[in-house]
Parts: structure tokens; sequence; C-alpha cells
DNA sequence: TTGCAATTAAAACAATTGTTTTATACATTT
DNA sequence: AAATGTATAAAACAATTGTTTTAATTGCAA
């Protein structure tokens, strides 16, 4: 076995616990997720999670920050998709991306229900979470509707906004139960998601349309 | 003393019990919150848990039921507020006492975030929530919102309104942290949150007059 | 008072669980 | 080939934690 082989090799195991312990944590949470089912579920040893990240909470920070560098990276092609769009169009773009990786099975799911927990619960690991994810995310959809009410809209009512568009698509990720036994037809399928796209979409549209005219600053 | 002194004093450990452990679940979660640390606060001995409940999760049951009771009969307050009034009127009546109960320490506020803790990762208690309060209350939005926007609109379109505006009030509650982040000035005070309702109110509004017009069934 | 039932208290139990230790295998280097 | 360092495996440990048991206490009734 060569060095390269061997560097793979070596972090195999480590990326496999990683990989298990993702799901382990997101389906469980911290606390109810059991590193003897994580590392049967990695095929990996016990000690082998003393091993690489020291203990439970190291390997559970790996966790947050392995999953955050992917849905940076992920969302890094979504601010980049947006531009060079007219302001409702990118509204639109951003929407229906946002809510395509939210809702699939991809890393932004996967970050997206960590940080439904670390909301409600947070860990040291939020503070990165936050800095590195949350707020570039809040700033890039802030231009977004700078760019479709005005300069001379105040920047509280921006935020406000924004936090409008975000937490319609959220509830959809939250409340995932709630909105399955309201709304059985909505079954999360890509056409479904595409529905509900155009639908978060003109209700903002809207909303924002209203403010622009009558809260200037 | 008498039998119905007895009585209250019967249950008066089973209360306390309840009390406790709801703030400790709320914190906490079900499998971090433990049940010794329950019984401290309760100021009950650790074998009350398994006389009056039979075990941690009959007291997790007892919990769901004795908050869903006391948030359902506020809700009823809720619904009943907002009879009435004019269309726009109710839906601003709705917004506002709904986010100042889901916003302030009160029993919406605990009910909401066992709810959010059940949406995430739910135990056998949720249909019961489910059934006797988050239908409802959607139930009732639903009417407003088709008060305002008329006969014409189709249901989907009613569901996804309702759950639009239920979405941006509970961002702010289930992503608390991230608020305060994002938007320090805001500090759940009152006259914080009657100016939220504000913007929450104009942002659907405009969302909903602009559906009435463009999305007739 | 005495007996009875309900409640509370204290201790013991048994299972779970994160951590640590010790031993083994394997590959690379000297 | 021997030595070294890395990775895996198995077992032991120690602390936590939900549950159960056994005793003591209390209030009420016969």
């Amino acid at each position: 076995m060569n060095s390269t082989q061997r560097a793979e090799q070596e972090h195999d195991t480590r990326l496999r616990l990683i990989e298990a312990a993702s799901e382990m944590f997101i389906e469980q949470g911290y606390q109810a997720a059991k590193i003897r089912d994580i590392v049967t579920r990695a095929r990996a040893n016990l000690a082998a999670i003393n091993y690489y990240f020291g203990g439970k909470e190291g390997l559970y920070a790996a966790v947050i920050q392995h999953n955050a560098d992917l849905a940076i990276a992920d969302f890094t092609q979504l601010a980049a998709s947006v531009e060079g769009l007219p302001p409702e169009a990118r509204l639109r773009e951003y929407i229906q991306v946002f809510l395509r990786r939210l809702l699939h099975d991809s890393v932004q799911s996967r970050m997206s229900k960590l940080i439904a927990r670390e909301s409600i619960e947070p860990t040291a690991a939020f503070a990165v979470v936050m800095e590195k994810f949350i707020f570039p995310a809040h700033t890039t959809l802030s231009n977004i509707i700078r760019g479709i009410v005005g300069k001379d809209v105040n920047e509280e009512t921006i935020r406000r906004s924004s936090m409008s568009v975000i937490g319609q698509c959220l509830y959809y990720q939250n409340a995932r139960r709630v909105v399955q036994q309201i709304d059985p037809d909505f079954r999360y399928r890509p056409e479904d998601i595409e529905r509900l796209a155009d639908h978060i979409v003109s209700f903002s549209l809207g909303g924002l349309r209203l403010l622009s005219q009558s809260r200037k600053n």
C-alpha cells in the first residue's frame, strides 16, 4: 500500500463515521444518538470515535463542520446562479433553488435539519454555522429584495421581508409532519416543490410590492 | 383534612411534577431531561414519577396532554376574538394575538416549543396535538383568508397562504437564535412584537391581494 | 386506638452508555 | 528482518439513569 492509498484508507473510516453520525444526529438528536449505533452503521469499532475525534462531542463538532463545508460550497453555487438576472427573476430563482435543496435529500437538507436542532437547542458549534452559513444566506436574499423594493425602503423592512421569505420556506422543512397532515396531497415530490415555489414567489412578490408602495423610509 | 383538600393535595405533587417536567422537556428535550432533575425541581421523590405516571414516557404524555389542554383553551379565546370583524381586520387581529402568545412566555409559547420538538422528532403524543390543536388553528386561519380572497380562489392556494402566514410567525419562535443574531434590535419585547405583527400583516395582505387577482380557480 | 389505604422516602437494581485500556494486525521504514 | 507507528479490535470500566422494591409516614375510617 503506497502513501496515497494509505492516506485514503486513513480517512476512510473517519469519513464513514462522520457520514453515519450525520444521519444519526439528524434523525435522533445528539443525546439520543448512541455511539455504538453509529460505529455499527459505519462498520467501525467503538474505540474509533475516541481515536479520531476524542469523544462524542468531538464527533458532533466534526459532523457540523463537515456538513457546513458541503452546504457552503452548495450555497455558493446558489448565490452565483442568481447573478445577472432582473430583480424579480432573481427572487424567483433564489426561492426555487433554495426550496429544491431544502426539501430534497441533499447537503442543504441535511444542514437545514442540523440547524433546526441547533436553533432549538444550540451547541458550541452553532456560532460557526451562523457566521459561515446563515448570515451570508440572509445577506444574499436581502440584496435581492433591495433590488425589488428599491433603495428608499428602510433596512428593517428589508430584514423582515427576508425573514418572511425564509420563514415560509423553512416551515415546510421544520413542520414536515404538520404539512403532511394538513395537506396530504403535498408529497415533497419535485413537482410539488415547484408548485410550492410558485406560490411562495407570488405571495412574497405581492407582499414586497405592497411594502415598496407604502413603507418608504 | 377533608376529602376535597385531600384531592387537591393528591394532585399537588402530580401537578408540580408536570410543571417541572414541562420546563425541562422544553429546555432539553425528552432524552436529555433527566427524571432526577425533574423531581428535584418539583420537590418530589424519585419514585413519584412511577407512582403517578408509570414512568418517564407516561410523564411526557401527561405533559403534552396538560399543555395541550391549556393551549386549546387559550386558542379558543383567540378564535372567538376575531369574530364579527371585517375580513382584513380579522387577519390583523389573528396575527397580532397569535404572535403575542407565541413569542411571550405563555401557555401558547410552551406548547409551541413542545410542538417544535415534536415536529422534528415526533412521539406517540403528536397525533393528539395535531388533532386537537394544530388542525383547528389552521382551519380558523383558512376561514379568515377565504374571507379576504373570496370564494372563487381554490383551496390549495388558501392552504398554502395559511401556511405562509403561520410560517412567517413560527420562524421567530423556531429560529430565535438566528433572529437574535441577524436582527439584534429585535428583543422580543411587546413593542417589538407589535411592529413585527404589522410587518407580517402588511406582507401577507400584499400576498393575498396578488393571489386573489391572478389565481382564481 | 387500630387498621387501612394512599403517599412519600430511601435504597437497591439492572440496563445503558461514553470512555479507557490492552492487545493485535498491518504497513512502512530503517 | 526488526522496529516503529498507525489503525482496528475486544474487553473492561465507571458513571449515569430509568425502574423497582422495601420502608416509613400520613390521613382517614371503623
